[in-house]
DNA sequence: TAGTGGTCTAGACCACGGT
DNA sequence: CCGTGGTCTAGACCACTAA
């Protein structure tokens, strides 16, 4: 049993983790709100370690929290969806250009292998390794960029945007292209073409924004067929709540 | 007759927004350990906010907190900052290529509006306000691509920069190719040139980063020769700290 | 005005590093 | 194994809101 259940370290740490995990899985859904006193009683652990676990989440983007009023799981609308995959595609031209430029030939490698075992599952059918496959590929391409602040920026909006995307899967036609795109990014890194490289993997993420948003949309009017007032499964959002959470002073 | 000459909010915000501003002063130098202690005693609140106000500003990339052992400056070596100029860079194409695509004539004129004041001050030769008038260019280009959370990563980032920049300014060649770059931004904008804008903004990123960092080595030259090897990170706060408050109870 | 729930303090607890 | 300093708990305090 190497595995342990819960996540080690310190109480803020660990109540940081498994909140993390909760929202991330559904337990807690966007708007939800985190009561102090329901995570206390959920987690066995005082106020404090909960508050830090929050402001830390605060600061991973999945929480909000507005002094005297609590916390809530964030309510990705499409306006801040969009943002994020903006800055994805940014980082995403900015670290091809990298690549092209600096990767080495065993990264190369690496690179047309992964596609390989991509490529291999597709063609087998097997659809619940998609996701885990193209993100290995460009996982590759990021992290040879050496740049954590882009990494981490990267693997929190991966996590937020996960949400929106587990529920809907790729259609068969996006896989096509998908694969193609990754193809001529090769090619362009083989080629140490920076430039080309660049626009290919812009045009990869706006599509691949593209189709998110779509999916978006289609998901929040379907939401609103279905269950006018949604209601959770904890916490109940206090009646009246309004999601206009991005107040800021200027 | 109560005033509130600091900063306002709850305890924590009050400490997070102190600390920052102490830090981004110099107060604090890079490296510098936070005692919970020290700052409790310092802003006379209890440990907690201050424990909450480092998680916080950890966030923000302005400070290392390391399970049972504290919380420290962060330290901006050569790589890091090298890794914020880079996703710098690539924020800067992106916005630049939204603007030319979106960008308001409205907003184009602002800009021109920006450009002729900076013009104006190097003719005069005002150099101290160089960097808030290039800064105002920028943010115009920036908050027109509406997106926050870009916009985030910029300013937290330029506040980092900003100690490593603060102490040199710029030499008058670099000036007289900002201008003539921005000018090139202009003329790309006003064609609607998309990707031209994006290349210009991505060489003027580039160029700044190089410059930045050319200093930066200078300032770390600089300091080995008037600070010889001597201890490495550990301790580098002296024994009898106790930084001269003397802005505790204004 | 009472209730709910976020915030803060005092002090106990405990991990780590030095001697 | 003692001191320093980070972590956590219990409970008081206080901001907001519903009645």
């Amino acid at each position: 049993m190497k595995e342990t259940p819960t996540p080690s370290g310190v109480n803020y740490q660990r109540v940081r983790d498994v909140v993390r995990m909760d929202i991330l899985t559904g337990v807690f859904a966007p708007g939800d709100r985190l009561k102090i006193n329901d995570l206390v009683e959920r987690y066995d652990v005082g106020a404090n370690p909960i508050r830090e676990a929050l402001q830390q989440l605060r600061g991973e983007g999945l929480v909000e929290m507005i002094p005297n009023k609590g916390a809530t799981v964030r309510y990705l609308d499409e306006r801040v969806t969009r943002q994020m995959l903006e800055l994805r595609q940014a980082i995403e031209l900015m670290v091809a250009r990298k690549f092209a430029q600096t990767g080495s030939y065993k990264l190369l490698d690496e690179l047309k292998r992964a596609q390989e075992r991509f490529e291999q599952a597709v063609r087998d059918g097997h659809q619940s390794e998609y996701h885990s496959l193209n993100n290995a590929f460009h996982d590759i391409i990021i992290r040879a960029a050496d740049n954590q602040e882009a990494e981490l920026i990267m693997s929190r909006t991966s996590l937020l945007i996960r949400a929106v995307r587990e529920s809907v899967g790729y259609g068969p036609e996006r896989i096509g292209s998908i694969l193609a795109e990754h193809r001529a990014l090769l090619d362009a890194f083989e080629q140490r073409d920076a430039e080309k490289a660049g626009e290919i993997a812009w045009l990869h993420a706006s599509r691949a924004s593209d189709d998110l948003l779509d999916q978006y949309r289609r998901m929040m009017k379907a939401r609103m067929r279905v269950e006018p007032a949604g209601q959770s499964k904890r916490s109940r959002v206090p009646r009246g709540w309004t999601p206009d959470l991005a107040q800021k002073r200027p």
